[in-house]
DNA sequence: CTAGGGGAAGATAACGTTATCTCGCAGCGC
DNA sequence: GCGCTGCGAGATAACGTTATCTTCCCCTAG
C-alpha cells in the first residue's frame, strides 16, 4: 500500500506545533522560536514533505509563473533561452508551449496557460486575431508580443527592425555596385515576411529598377525556392545579388544553388551558428536577440508594475555582419 | 478598479443554478437539462469565465501534466518534439525546464515540478545521483530517464545503442579497408561520451591496433578539437578515418579541418538537418528519435498503469546512414 | 392510492495552503 | 496594582474547485 503524501498538517503534528507555525517557517518568517524551528525542520526531513504548489498558488493568488508560446519547442530559439535565464533570476518559473505556427494550437496553449493563472504570457503571435485575450488582459494578465505585432489587441510589443535590416542590405549591396537585387522569403501572410518583401520592393523602386519577378514570397520549401531561383535566372536582366528573407530560406537557397553558391552575392536575413561552415561565407542581417530578450522582460516588468500605462512597441535595430570577399560589381 | 476574476460561484449565481450543476456541465456530465445548459453557457460567455486549473488539480489529485528536463530549452531537441506531440494526444500538458547540464539546476527543476505535483517527469539525467528522487517515486511519481541512465536509483530508462552505433561505424570503415580509426568526442564523465569512447577502444584492440593517442574525449570546443586533430596528425602512423562522438564535435571537426575536410574519411555520431549543406557529404550514425520518443511514453504509460512492475531499460538501435563517395583505402 | 425506484439538481465537505484574527504572556510605565 | 503594548503561537476562514451525500419530484408497479 502506498503512503499518502505528507501535508503541512502532518508536519505540524509530527513537530507538535500548529500548521500556522510551519507555514511561517516555510515562508521565511523570522519570528519562529529556535527550538520550534529545529523540530519542524526535523519533521520535514523525516516525512519528506514538499509543499503543494497548487494549494499555495490558489491561496496566494499569484503564481510567479511566466508562460511563453513559440513556434516549436524543439528548434533553436535564442530569445527563449535568454528569457529563460532572466526569468529565473527574477524568481519566476517558466512554462513553454509550442504552437507549430497553428492559430488553433496557439489559442489552446494560451488558454491553458490562463487556466493555470500564469502571471504573464510572452507570445510570438501566429493567429490573425488575439481578441480572445482581451478579457484576460482586463483581468490583469500581462501579455507581451514579440517578433510579430498582435494586430487587433493593444499589447506591449518587441519587434526587430525588419525594414531597417533590408535597408542595411541594400546600402551594402548598392555600395558594391549592385542594382538588380532579388529577394526570396517567407509567406507575406506572416508579418515578418510581408515587411521584408515590402521593404525590398520599396528600395527597388527607389533605384528605378523594375520589381517584376524580383520578389518571391511564399512558403519555404526546397521546390519553391528552386522555382524562384529559376524565375530569377530567366529574367531578361537577371539579378546580380540575392537577399534571402530568413534562415530557412537562406539554407534552402544554399542547397539549391549547389556549386553556383560560391559565386553568388548573397545576403541572408538572420545569423545562425553554422553559417561559417557553409562552403562559402556571406553577409547576414543579424537580429539582436540579447536586446530583444531584455526588452521583452523589461516590458513585462513595467506592465506588472503599472498596469494602466499606455502600451509600448519597441523596435530593435538589426546589424549587418559582413562576411566573405566583398567584390565590387564590374 | 479592476474586476475580480469570475469564479464558478459567479457563474452559478448568474445562471440561477447551483455550483454543482455548473461543475457537472464543465466536466462533460451528460445529465444536465437542456435549458440549464443554455443558461450556464450564456453565463460563462457573459462573464468570460475560465476554470482555475490550480483549484481543479488540487481537488482532483492528478494534474494531467508531464514534466521534462532537458539540457537546453533553446537548442534543437528531436526527442522532445515528438514527446510533446504524443503527450498532447494523450491529453497531457507538458512543462519543460532546462538544466544547462548543471546538476544543481537539474535538481531545482525537478523539485519544482514535484511541488507542482506533475504526474510524471522525463529526465535526461545530468547529476551523478538522483537519490533525492526516491521519496517522490515512493509516493507515486513516475520518472523515465532517457539518453543517459540514472545511476543510483531504479528508473525505467530509454537509451540509444551507443556501442552498437560505434560497431556499425567500424564495420563500415573496415569494409573500406580502414584500420587506423581515430575518435574525438565528448567528455567521458558524460555517459554517452564514455560509452562511445570505450567502444572505439575495444574495436581498435580487436583489430590489433594501438589505442595510444587515437581516442580523444573531453569538453567540446574549437580549441580542444583542433588540439586533438593536431595530435592525430603527428602520430607515427596517422589515422585514415575519424569518428566524431556527437553533433557538436562533428561540427567543430568540420570547422577545424577546413579545406582538408573534403578529403577526410569521416563518420559522425548523430544525424542533423544541415549535414547535406556542408562542403562534402559524410556518413553518420543516426539515433532513432521517433522510436526513442515512443518508447519513453510507452514506459511512462506502463508505469502509471502498473506502479509495482519491475523497472525496464530499453536500448534503441542506431542506423548507419551512408553518404558521400565510398572509396576503398588503397 | 401508496410505496418504491430512478434521475436530476442542490448543499456541502473536502483538497493543502496562507492571511487574519485571537489569545496568552511578558515587560513596562504610571 | 493596572492597563497598555508587543510579540510569538494557535485557531480558523478563506482560495475555487469537485465528489459525495441529500433532497426533490416524477413515474410506475402493486
Amino acid at each position: 500500500m502506498r503512503a499518502r503524501r505528507p501535508t503541512i498538517v502532518d508536519v505540524a503534528r509530527e513537530a507538535g506545533v500548529s500548521v500556522a507555525t510551519v507555514s511561517r517557517l516555510i515562508n521565511g518568517d523570522e519570528k519562529v522560536n529556535a527550538d520550534y524551528t529545529k523540530r519542524i525542520r526535523a519533521a520535514i526531513d523525516l516525512l519528506g514533505y514538499q509543499p503543494d504548489e497548487r494549494a499555495r498558488q490558489l491561496r496566494r493568488g499569484r503564481t510567479q509563473t511566466l508562460g511563453a508560446t513559440v513556434r516549436s519547442i524543439a528548434e533553436p530559439h535564442p530569445v527563449l533561452r535568454a528569457v529563460d535565464g532572466e526569468a529565473r533570476a527574477l524568481g519566476l518559473s517558466m512554462i513553454v508551449m509550442s504552437t507549430g505556427d497553428d492559430p488553433e494550437r496557439e489559442r489552446e496553449a494560451v488558454m491553458a496557460m490562463c487556466r493555470r493563472r500564469v502571471d504573464g504570457i510572452l507570445i510570438e503571435p501566429v493567429a490573425e486575431s488575439l481578441a480572445y485575450l482581451q478579457p484576460e488582459i482586463d483581468l490583469g494578465l500581462v501579455v507581451v508580443a514579440f517578433d510579430r505585432p498582435a494586430g487587433d489587441v493593444a499589447l506591449d510589443t518587441v519587434l526587430s527592425d525588419n525594414r531597417g535590416g533590408i535597408r542595411q542590405a541594400f546600402d551594402h549591396l548598392t555600395a558594391l555596385g549592385h542594382r538588380r537585387i532579388a529577394y526570396i522569403g517567407d509567406d507575406e501572410r506572416i508579418y515578418t515576411g510581408h515587411e521584408r518583401a515590402e521593404a525590398v520592393r520599396g528600395h527597388l523602386r527607389d533605384l528605378g529598377e523594375s520589381v517584376d519577378g524580383m520578389v518571391h514570397a511564399g512558403p519555404v520549401h526546397t521546390e519553391t525556392v528552386a522555382a524562384a531561383l529559376d524565375v530569377l535566372h530567366r529574367l531578361p536582366v537577371p539579378p546580380t545579388a540575392l537577399i534571402t528573407g530568413n534562415a530557412a530560406t537562406t539554407l534552402e537557397a544554399v542547397r539549391c544553388l549547389g556549386t553556383a553558391f560560391g559565386s553568388t552575392t548573397l545576403v541572408g536575413f538572420d545569423d545562425f551558428a553554422l553559417v561559417d561552415l557553409l562552403p562559402a561565407a556571406f553577409t547576414v542581417i543579424a537580429q539582436d536577440e540579447a536586446r530583444i530578450s531584455e526588452t521583452i522582460l523589461e516590458l513585462f516588468r513595467d506592465r506588472l508594475a503599472r498596469p494602466t500605462a499606455p502600451v509600448r512597441t519597441v523596435v530593435v535595430p538589426t546589424a549587418l555582419i559582413v562576411r566573405g570577399r566583398q567584390e565590387a560589381l564590374t
